[in-house]
DNA sequence: CTCAATAAATGACTAACAGTCATAAGATAA
DNA sequence: TTATCTTATGACTGTTAGTCATTTATTGAG
């Protein structure tokens, strides 16, 4: 059924155009300032419309969540496409989370609220799952280029890679979130450059992965 | 004059009065879904009067972030009593960090709300500048154990203690946070424990730390 | 004690907004 | 042409943060 198919993309197509919608308004006014009237108006639809299309203002967000981790995870991918050691691979990822942070700060902010508010989400709703799925991907990317660099000897083969990819990966979201909330300050008040966090925070980790 | 400071004394009482009640209503039943309707009764005043004292509902929440704050700081002031290296005091603060967590999970949870929001606060904002005095209290526990632990020789002397405290402090706060939203989910399915992911990271900053 | 002045408390009210639903418009197929 | 089904609409509802005119309590001077 030629007519289905072509329905099936219009409405993909709509979702789309929704969730465009809501990035200019959300990125622009903040998630609570908002509101779903404004993103009705933004995507020339009636609110009624956008719940046809998702379940509230929460999941819309979700949905811009799930985008962010997929450009994430995708920065992830070209990251760790090179023919270094895995241990240069890890800094490589590391300094590509930064990098995501940097150029695409709306989409960090969306995939951290997902991360804080995870543990009230039900498992059943597919939006979330998606969600889980996507985060889980990148942290496999990583979790790989551990075993790699155990391989290579590059890294040191004490390491548990499940354990220490999903330790490593909180440690760098921890800096990462101090740099969105503190980093201006920082910068400004206590003349510390973000980048000198970032490398710090890189070295450390350094001595704690490296293999002799 | 006697009447003016009984009534300042008064006043203090019935401010935190008003906290107790919010705490006891937000605690039980989330941010969002507590109205300052609620809290009134709780506290047996009018919503006017809650207006009196709290600015708005996100400050009378920031208040309650100011206490968990003050615990946490006593909790680490307690943990760095004792004849311990440097190395092994830094440690201790970890723990107490998590023990924090453990324990007044929802003080624990005020926090990182003003955390978060932080950027985002007024800085001429008497509350707002509270919490940002005791979080740096806290920090500045931290700083000078870490300088103690390079004078007796158990911390890399290469370190800058006020650098690796905010990073070591940011990483620490990431693992705990992964904890408090992805740990039952890690139980439960990856069959790792919360127990495993701590000590993971604290092995792991110990190879970062330690001198030799 | 009385009474004006000040301070503290009240709760009905407003504005804003998420989410709903009866109705309408449009597409499809018989 | 018309019946059926799908999609869209926007007026409406319920909830709640925050306000403000009014009331109540406290104080100190005469």
């Amino acid at each position: 059924m030629g007519i289905n198919e072509r329905k099936e993309r219009e409405k993909e197509q709509r979702r789309q155009d929704i969730i465009d919608a809501a990035e200019k308004v959300i990125f622009s006014k903040g998630l609570q300032q908002a509101t779903m009237d404004e993103v009705a108006e933004a995507a020339e639809l009636s609110k009624g419309t956008l719940y046809l299309y998702f379940k509230s203002k929460e999941e819309l967000y979700l949905a811009i969540g799930i985008r962010g981790m997929s450009i994430m995870r995708e920065m992830f991918e070209k990251a760790v496409q090179s023919n270094k050691n895995g241990l240069e691979k890890s800094f490589d990822i590391g300094n590509a989370y930064f990098r995501f942070y940097e150029k695409y700060p709306n989409y960090y902010h969306a995939i951290n609220h997902f991360e804080i508010f995870e543990s009230k989400y039900d498992d059943t709703n597919e939006t979330v799952c998606l969600c889980k799925k996507e985060g889980h991907e990148s942290l496999e990317i990583f979790v790989n280029v551990l075993k790699e660099g155990i391989r290579d000897g590059s890294i040191r083969p004490d390491l548990d890679p499940e354990q220490a990819a999903t330790i490593i990966w909180a440690q760098t979201s921890g800096v990462i979130q101090m740099v969105a909330t503190k980093g201006p300050h920082l910068e400004k008040h206590h003349n510390v450059s973000i980048r000198d966090m970032i490398e710090g925070s890189f070295r450390l980790l350094r001595c704690a992965l490296e293999n002799d």
